[in-house]
DNA sequence: ATGAAAGCGCTAACAT
DNA sequence: ATGTTAGCGCTTTCAT
C-alpha cells in the first residue's frame, strides 16, 4: 500500500508470464504476437497499472518523443510587469484585482506558443515549455537534453556557440530573427512589406506626410521594420535620400523619450509604432496628453495581438499569422525524420493589413484588411 | 560535420582524461574534485558541447525532474471553436483574419496554467504540457511515463482506476473536482461562498428578488454553486424549501433553452449564470433581444476571466485566484520530496466579488471588490 | 580525489 | 511466435 514505485516491464512480464521483449513487442507491433498472449499481457499491463518510462524509452531509443519551446525570459518579464513597472499603473482602476494586463495578454509568443502546442499535439508529440528564470545557458541546456527538436525565441541571444552546438545535435528553429550564420530554421514575418502596407496606407487613403517611428532597434523584427520604414518613404519620395526620418526611441515602459519629443516638438501626422504594445502605449499616454486620435494624430501598430482590436480607438496594425508560425515551428522540426538542419533556412510568412480606427479608418465599426504574400 | 549525434559523459571523460564517475561528480559535486581537474572537465564539457541527455539522467536517478500539466481538451475545444461554433460567429465582424475569440481568451485554465508555468520554473522544475487529442488514456500515461508529479484538468474523468494507478506512483494535483475517493490533492475554489456573496449583493444592494441560474450541471463547479444557489436563496427566505430556483440548463455554445426560456416565461430580476463564458453569451443574446443589461435584468458571472473585464456592460462576477491556484498546484505536487499522496486532499481557494456593471453597480468606471478567506 | 562497475527500464537485434 | 541479451548514458556505491 505504501509506495508503489513503478511496475516495470519485468513485473507485467513475470505476471503475464512472458518475456520482456514480448511485452514490449506487444505494444508496439500488436499484431505479431498471438492473440492469446497478447490478451494475456494487456490484462497484466492493466491490472498492474504498468505506465512506461519515458526515461528508459528514451534511453533505447535515442530519442525522446517530446519538442521543446523555450522563451528567453518574455514570460518573466510579462509576469513581473504589473507589479514593477510603475509608469504603466497610472492609469489603472484597480490593479490589485487582475494579476492579467489586458493590454499586453496574450501577447505575440502567447498566440506563437498557442500554433506551437496545437501542433505539437496533432502530431502525438508532448511539449515541453522551458523559460530562462534561472541561469540561461544552464536553462535552456537543460531541456535540450530532453527534446527532440527545439524552438526558441532568443531574446539577447548572443551566445551562438551554444546555438551552433545544439544545432547539431537536433533541429533547431529560431523565432523573430533572421540567423543565416547557424543551421537553423529561423521562421520570421515579412515585416518590410507589413511596413510598406502600413505607409502606403496612411500616405494614400489618408493623405498623411509626416511621419514618425516610435521603439527601439532592439530586435531584428523592429530593425528590419525601421529600416524599411526609411527605405521605403525615400523610395515615395516622403524623405530625402539623406535624411534619418524620425526615430523616437522608447521602450515601452519608459515612454519618456516619446513623451518629450511629443511636448517640445510639433505632432507629426502619424505615429508609426515597432509594436502592438507600444502603440498601446503610446494611445494611452496621448489619451492623458488630452490628443486625440485619430483626430489629432494617427497610430499604427504591428504584431496584430489580441489587445489591439480591444483597445479604444481600435488599432490599425499588420497582423502576423502568429498560430501559423507556430505550426510551422513544429512541422520544421519533424522534417527529415528530425535530423539536424544541414544550412541556415529563413521562412518568411506573409502578413495582413488590420484597418481599424486608430488611422482614420473604420470609425463606423468596420474593419478591412488586405494581404501581402 | 555531419550528424553529430550526442556527445557522452565519455567523450567527455576521454578529452578531459579521467573517468566518467569524475565527470558526473564534476558536475553534481563540484567542490569535491580538485580545481585543477575540474576545469580540465569543465573545458572539455564547453569545448564539446555536451548536454547532458535527461533520459539517461532520469533512469539513473528514478526521477526525471519535470512536472506535467494535463488538459482534458479544453484547448482543442477552444481551437476549433472559432470554427465549430456558428451560433457564436452572428455578431463577429472579421472573423476570418483573427483566430482568437477575445470573449473566451485567455481562458480560467490559461491562466491557471500561467501560474503553474511560472511556479515550475521557480522551482526549477521543466514543465510538459499535454492534453486529450489522441486516445486520451493512452495519452495521460505518455506524459505520466515523463514526469515525477502531475496536474489534472479532468473533464470527465469518470476512468478513476487509472487516476488511482498513477496516484501510487507519484503526487497528483486534481483542479476543479473534488475527488475524495482518491488519494490526490484536490484544487478548488470557495463556489459556496462566492455564491453567497453574488445573491447578498444582488439581494441587499440591488433589492432584486427573482433570480435565475443558468448552466448544466456537469462539473463539480457548477455543481457547488447551483447547490449554494439553492441553499442559501432558502436560507434568506427567497424561496420555500420545497422549491427547485429557477434553472436554465444552457450551455456557452447552446443557448437555446436560454433564448426560449427569456421569450417564453417573464424576464427574472438577474440571471445568475455559473461561469463567465455563459454569463458573456448571455449578455450577447439579451443584446440580440433588445433587452438592456442591467437596466432591464442584471447579470453575474463567475470565474473572473479577462473577458468578463472587457465585456460590456463589465461583467460583475466571483474571481477566483487563478494563478494562486496554478501556483499551488506545483507547490503540492514537490511537497515531501515528491512522494504520492497517502490520502485525499481538498484545497479551497478564497474568492472575491468583483463588483462593476452588469448587476447595476459602477457605471461611472468604478469597480469595487470584496473578499472572503 | 578518482576509478571501476553495477544497475536504472526499455528496445531491438539475434536466437530459438 | 517468443525468449536472450546487449547496450542506451548516467548516477552512485564501493574500492583504491
Amino acid at each position: 500500500m505504501a509506495a508503489d514505485k513503478g511496475v516495470t516491464v519485468y513485473d507485467v512480464a513475470k505476471d503475464a508470464d512472458v518475456s520482456i521483449a514480448t511485452v514490449s513487442f506487444t505494444i508496439h507491433h500488436p499484431e505479431k504476437v498471438r492473440e492469446k498472449t497478447r490478451q494475456r499481457v494487456e490484462r497484466s499491463i492493466k491490472t498492474l497499472g504498468y505506465v512506461p518510462s519515458a526515461s528508459a524509452r528514451g534511453l533505447a531509443k535515442g530519442k525522446t518523443g517530446a519538442l521543446g519551446l523555450y522563451s528567453f525570459d518574455f514570460i518573466i518579464e510579462r509576469a513581473e510587469g504589473s507589479e514593477s513597472t510603475a509608469a504603466q499603473q497610472d492609469e489603472v482602476q484597480d490593479r490589485e484585482d487582475c494579476e492579467l494586463d489586458e493590454r499586453a495578454y496574450p501577447l505575440y509568443v502567447d498566440e506563437i506558443q498557442r500554433g506551437f502546442e496545437l501542433e505539437s499535439w496533432h502530431q502525438g508529440k508532448t511539449l515541453l515549455l522551458g523559460s530562462s528564470t534561472m541561469s540561461g545557458e544552464e536553462s535552456v541546456t537543460s531541456i535540450a537534453g530532453r527534446v527532440d527538436g527545439l524552438a526558441l525565441f532568443p531574446r539577447d541571444f548572443n551566445d551562438s556557440m551554444m546555438l551552433r552546438r545544439l544545432s547539431k545535435r537536433m533541429p533547431i528553429v529560431v523565432y523573430s530573427r533572421g540567423l543565416q550564420s547557424q543551421p537553423v530554421a529561423s521562421i520570421m514575418s515579412d515585416n518590410a512589406s507589413g511596413m510598406r502596407l502600413i505607409i502606403d496606407h496612411l500616405v494614400n487613403a489618408h493623405g498623411l506626410r509626416r511621419l514618425a517611428f516610435v521603439g527601439r532597434l532592439d530586435s531584428d523584427d523592429l530593425t528590419t521594420r525601421f529600416h524599411e520604414y526609411l527605405a521605403y518613404q525615400q523610395k515615395i519620395g516622403l524623405i530625402g535620400a539623406e535624411e534619418q526620418g524620425r526615430l523616437i526611441e522608447a521602450t515601452p515602459n519608459e515612454m519618456d523619450a516619446f513623451v518629450s519629443s511629443v511636448t517640445t516638438e510639433a505632432l507629426p501626422d502619424a505615429f508609426v509604432c515597432g509594436t502592438d504594445q507600444l502603440a498601446l502605449s503610446v494611445l494611452s499616454k496621448l489619451r492623458g496628453l488630452g490628443i486625440r486620435v485619430p483626430d489629432d494624430v494617427a497610430v499604427t501598430g504591428f504584431d496584430g495581438i489580441l489587445a489591439g482590436r480591444l483597445a479604444s480607438p481600435q488599432l490599425t496594425t499588420v497582423r502576423q499569422s502568429m498560430e501559423e508560425m507556430g505550426r510551422l515551428g513544429v512541422k520544421l522540426l519533424l522534417r527529415n525524420d528530425g535530423r539536424p538542419l544541414q544550412s541556415p533556412e529563413l521562412h518568411i510568412l506573409p502578413v495582413k493589413l488590420m484597418l481599424r480606427q486608430s488611422c482614420g479608418c473604420g470609425l463606423n465599426g468596420g474593419e478591412r484588411s488586405s494581404t501581402v504574400a
